[in-house]
DNA sequence: CTTGATTTTGATAACGTTATCATTTTATTA
DNA sequence: TAATAAAATGATAACGTTATCAAAATCAAG
């Protein structure tokens, strides 16, 4: 006697007819049935082990009450608290999480597209592995985009303001009395490099007024694995020190890189933030029990998720047409402890 | 046309009967079919565009190809890779994840137990959130716990062998001349607290017969957030400090109490690993780009994870009795920058 | 060519729910 | 109380696949 009982085997034992029965057990509003019936049926409904089989009610509707999750990465540090984000707020929708990764491999990422249709999830928050990730296979499922990618125009997205996060901390970096800073940028897998970053900085430079030169510019070779970048970073920080550069703060496109020039200073004795300013972007753990703790642009993940899950059902729910909504959510600075006011250095 | 092709389509398309379609395009084995007749039956399928709906499939089966995944939190830095390793392996064998998350609530939990009994996962693996997890609904439900705690008898688990590990540790310190060991616990959700790691410290000490007090034991207040837990335990750290002790060396149950160690120590000047060594228990990320790196006992989440989908996926396809299974991996110690030999004290 | 074995194909009945009607019961009003 | 409206329940047809068995086609051997 396994976990078979059916609506009929309720109805047989309840003496009502299955439809009744249905209402009761899966029935959306709780309306339309008499509270009498109501009672006998769940009771009936308890007493034989009655089960949902959700199965059947999602091949009955053609449509599930899950969601997909595709991304590249899980121990990228930026998605585990992104997805918490997500699920605390599908969960009062009812919804659960279909997990798929890439592992930044177009293949399996298309495949994994072709798997939501097929599979009918109801939705798919959507972090594309590379710029040009090919989505017409989703036509027809709402999805919301995680990028700030200008490829993906006519869908509905939501990231942060990278751009206006990397002003905060050169503005405040500024504030603080420097007139030298760096800034270490990693190509990313997405980005399509780090030449807006470039050109922010410039302008930057040129609107202040202050001293800057392409040698003030590293670029770190960022691989799929945070270590290896961290490793290259490291080496692209000796490299920088070696050249006696007049730099008082780094800005870092990332806090792996911030967290590796950060490691390099330590080592080399160099004081942080005393002699040396980091900034960071992200907000990731290791920057909070780093030492010194880093300073960072934060990018709420979790705010991000739970936005993204919400316009996700809502645009699910949408009885009518939907309007594209591009969500840019602002950066945070926090200010921690590898940044201060610059000193002369003798 | 939305992508309502069924199986009747093409076989109208092809004059064939649905049977034979069927076993074309979602037949098991390739057995059992002309190959003339498989192409044609293909190039229909093509032509009308039929996308298999595996809802339809899933609900005639009375099953899924979905395994659930039941963690308390996604950003204990801990599940990530475990849940990549399963990710890994379970491709292979065309299985996808469905992600559940309790946040530490035992009535989540119990939700999500039934959610995976009424969905028809096809197994599940489940990071119990407390010693007492009630895991009777899950029957028949073919199940891989990610513990070694001995409440669950009759269960198959995976775990590492966290005793064996914190003995290398300990080992290692003493050939490095280390006779002053403190150990940093926290109480955690799961062991029912740190008694066993303290038994195993005094049987270490007596055994070698060197020094040991209470005072060289340190409990801090584990709390569901890694931020939390760092903070408290730092206050543990620079309470342990201010008694002048003579440790020489801190062994800490997990690497958040042992990067907070570390915390204290740079900032009170105190230099690891030449006055102080310090080695954690994890193998998390942070610990790898700290200043100085951390010295570990190493759990590989990876491999628990793609043996604990091995297993379970065995456990689901075994066509006969299945004999439970109870696999403790051994740990690894990983030497990195923050444990060296003993140095006298001036 | 026949016969029998084997491979390949066809016809059709589930699977358990939800949705759509039709029907009955109850409530409301004149 | 009759007539009507509203609420509650019942009967039944899908949904698209897979599994079972029966039928037809092909092959092998005498």
């Amino acid at each position: 006697m396994s976990s078979k009982a059916t609506i009929v085997d309720v109805a047989r034992e309840c003496n009502l007819s299955q439809a009744t029965v249905a209402r009761v057990l899966n029935g959306q509003k709780e309306i339309q049935v008499k509270e009498k019936t109501r009672k006998k049926v769940l009771s009936a409904a308890r007493k034989i082990g009655y089960e949902r089989n959700i199965l059947a009610a999602n091949f009955r509707r053609q449509k599930t009450k899950s969601i997909a999750i595709s991304i590249a990465d899980l121990t990228n540090p930026f998605f585990p608290e992104l997805i918490k984000g997500i699920q605390n707020k599908i969960r009062e929708y009812g919804y659960s999480i279909v997990q798929l990764n890439n592992e930044w491999n177009p293949k399996i990422e298309q495949d994994n597209f072709k798997y939501m249709i097929q599979s009918r999830v109801a939705g798919a928050i959507i972090s594309p592995s590379h710029p040009k990730a090919d989505l017409k296979v989703l036509e027809r499922l709402p999805v919301i985009l995680l990028t700030n990618s200008d490829e993906f125009s006519g869908y509905d997205t939501i990231a942060n303001d990278s751009k206006g996060g990397m002003v905060l901390a050169l503005e405040r970096l500024f504030e603080l009395g420097h007139r030298n800073i760096a800034l270490f940028t990693g190509g990313s897998m997405m980005s399509a490099g780090s030449s807006w970053r470039l050109q922010i900085m410039k302008d930057f430079c040129s609107n202040r007024n202050i001293f800057f030169s392409e040698d003030l510019c590293v670029k770190c070779d960022m691989s799929v694995s945070s270590l290896d970048s961290f490793s290259q970073a490291r080496t692209a920080m000796r490299k920088f020190l070696s050249k006696d550069t007049p730099a008082t703060a780094i800005f870092a496109s990332n806090d792996i890189l911030a967290l590796a020039a950060l490691h390099v200073a330590n080592e080399k004795g160099i004081k942080v933030p005393d002699e040396l300013s980091i900034i960071g972007m992200d907000g990731i753990l290791s920057g909070e029990i780093s030492y010194p703790t880093l300073t960072t642009v934060e990018k709420n993940r979790s705010q991000i998720g739970s936005l993204a899950a919400k316009s996700l059902i809502e645009k699910i729910e949408a009885p009518v047409e939907w309007q594209t909504k591009k969500i840019i959510l602002p950066c945070k600075l926090i200010e921690r402890g590898s940044s201060g006011p610059v000193r002369e250095k003798k």
